[in-house]
RNA sequence: GGAGAGGUGGCCGAGCGGCUUAAGGCGUGCGCCUGCUAAGCGUAUGUAGGCUAAUCCCCUACCGAGGGUUCAAAUCCCUCCUUCUCCGCCA
């Protein structure tokens, strides 16, 4: 969330940064609830002060003693006074918090302003788009030939968007995950983690989730857990209400999880084979750095993220959001898309984001800086990589006129059947 | 799922209705002293909100979280979370 502060004295900047993005949070609405909350915790501190002052005196006159009925007489009324202005201010507080937590963050001035992915800016491109001698077939027909999903029985199990990876599509799968794990721990210093998929509102929240996009996500009724999005959640809320040694700064994190979307109103949208599902893989790079340092990270950790693909030998693009295509919670985005020649276009395969101080204040993640003063962190992540579409570009780039295809050199160590 | 014991400041740990503005210790900062080091002495040392020129003072909140009782709650009561031990179930 943004700083109150910042909201008060900036309200004009906020609300062009609002519009930029294409949010709607209402910032007067959240200048009258700080005002309300303001006044609500003057008049509870100036009462609770006199009850205080008061309930000392009777203390005193008790132990010397004293006969203190006249003070316990009036103090009834001052105790049912305090109880109604904590009341008064606990509502404040619920309403200014949950109006707050709509407010997105603000767009990185170098952020292009922008509508829609139209608007994004192309910033380089690694290696260039193969040429075949034949037609180059689409995943799911190669896939199909070669007996690595079965989307059918997937079906089946869960409904669709659940896929089932079979023989050496499982193994692939599990082949590009160990690759991207590895080469985050050994080449980019990443520490594995692994984490838990089921997580309480209150990581939801801390990563920005909660309440926005509430809706794109599994809940479990009977306990309100969330199934998560994306390994950022876990990740990120690791070190949630903690405040971190400044020795202890920079962190970086890589794990890999499964990835949970219900895909609520994206039909229609193309969907075809792994190109959109409610169940996938991801490895999730995630950083925490002082506040200084984090525009750097971000471009190293599209780095990182490049590596992968090019470890791959896969071409691709680098994309830097719009303020309209900019999530809710970051300051800047980078988008990785690699190019799948049997689809004919560009996929995104990650997202690279700097969320400087928006989920450290949401989760309440500081540190103490080198002066021993406490200070939120910044906070970063970015997939590196999500294996579906992956898998899809390694498939179109890698295949032969037979409908065969070939194993990246990077992974054939990983595939038991090839050792 | 059942039974019991806990959750206090950076850490250990006391307190179990008002003398706590959370004892004491450890750690850490600063100063003094000591011809090094160690020890010693003094002093400071949480987070958030308000007030303010101010990181001074002052006021308020916070002793796992949320309610309640009371003039007054770390302390009493209730609910929940969590850790440990034991039992049950189980990959």
């Amino acid at each position: 969330m943004l700083d109150l502060k910042l909201i008060r004295e900036n309200s004009a900047l906020v609300k062009q940064a609002i519009a930029n993005k294409n949010e709607k949070a209402n910032i007067d609405n959240i200048l009258e609830l700080d005002e309300t909350r303001r006044v609500a915790q003057f008049n509870f501190d100036q009462m609770k002060a006199e009850q205080n002052k008061v309930s000392k005196e009777i203390g005193m006159r008790k132990k010397n003693k004293e006969d203190a009925s006249d003070l316990l007489a009036k103090m009834p009324e001052v105790a049912a006074k305090i109880k109604e202005l904590k009341q008064t201010l606990s509502e404040a507080d619920e309403a200014l918090n949950e109006a707050i937590l709509w407010v997105p963050n603000l767009p990185h001035e170098s952020v292009p302003v922008g509508k829609s992915e139209d608007d994004n800016q192309v910033i380089r491109q690694w290696g260039e788009k193969p040429s075949f001698d034949f037609q180059p077939q689409d995943h799911v027909v190669i896939a199909e030939k070669n007996n690595l999903l079965d989307l059918e029985r997937g079906a089946k199990l869960s409904g669709s968007g659940f896929p089932v990876y079979t023989a050496t599509g499982a193994m692939l799968e599990r082949a590009l995950i160990n690759f991207m794990l590895d080469l985050h721990i050994t080449k980019h210093g990443y520490q594995e983690m692994m984490v838990p998929t089921i997580v309480n509102p209150s990581a939801m929240k801390g990563t920005g989730q909660i309440p926005k996009l509430k809706g794109d996500m599994y809940h479990i009724e009977e306990e309100d857990m969330y199934l998560i999005p994306t390994g950022e959640v876990p990740l990120t809320n690791f070190y949630a209400g903690e405040i971190l040694k400044n020795k202890d700064l920079p962190q970086k994190f890589v794990g890999f999880t499964n990835c949970f979307r219900r895909e609520a109103g994206s039909y229609g949208k193309y969907t075809r084979g792994l190109q959109r599902l409610h169940q996938f893989n991801k490895v999730e790079m995630v950083r925490f750095v002082k506040p200084q340092d984090s525009w750097n990270i971000l471009e190293e950790m599209v780095q990182d993220a490049e590596d992968v693909l090019q470890a791959l030998g896969l071409h691709y693009r680098v994309l830097k959001l719009c303020t309209g295509d900019t999530s809710f919670a970051s300051a800047m985005t980078y988008d990785l898309e690699v190019w799948a020649p049997g689809a004919d276009k560009y996929l995104e395969v990650s997202s690279v984001s700097n969320f400087v101080d928006f989920q450290a204040r949401r989760a309440n993640i500081r540190f103490r800086n080198y002066e021993g003063k406490v200070e939120f962190l910044h906070t970063l992540n970015g997939s590196g990589l999500a294996t579906p579409r992956t898998i899809i570009a390694i498939l179109e780039n890698y295949q032969n006129a037979d409908g065969t295809f070939n194993i990246p050199e990077v992974l054939k160590k990983y595939i038991p059947t090839l050792n």
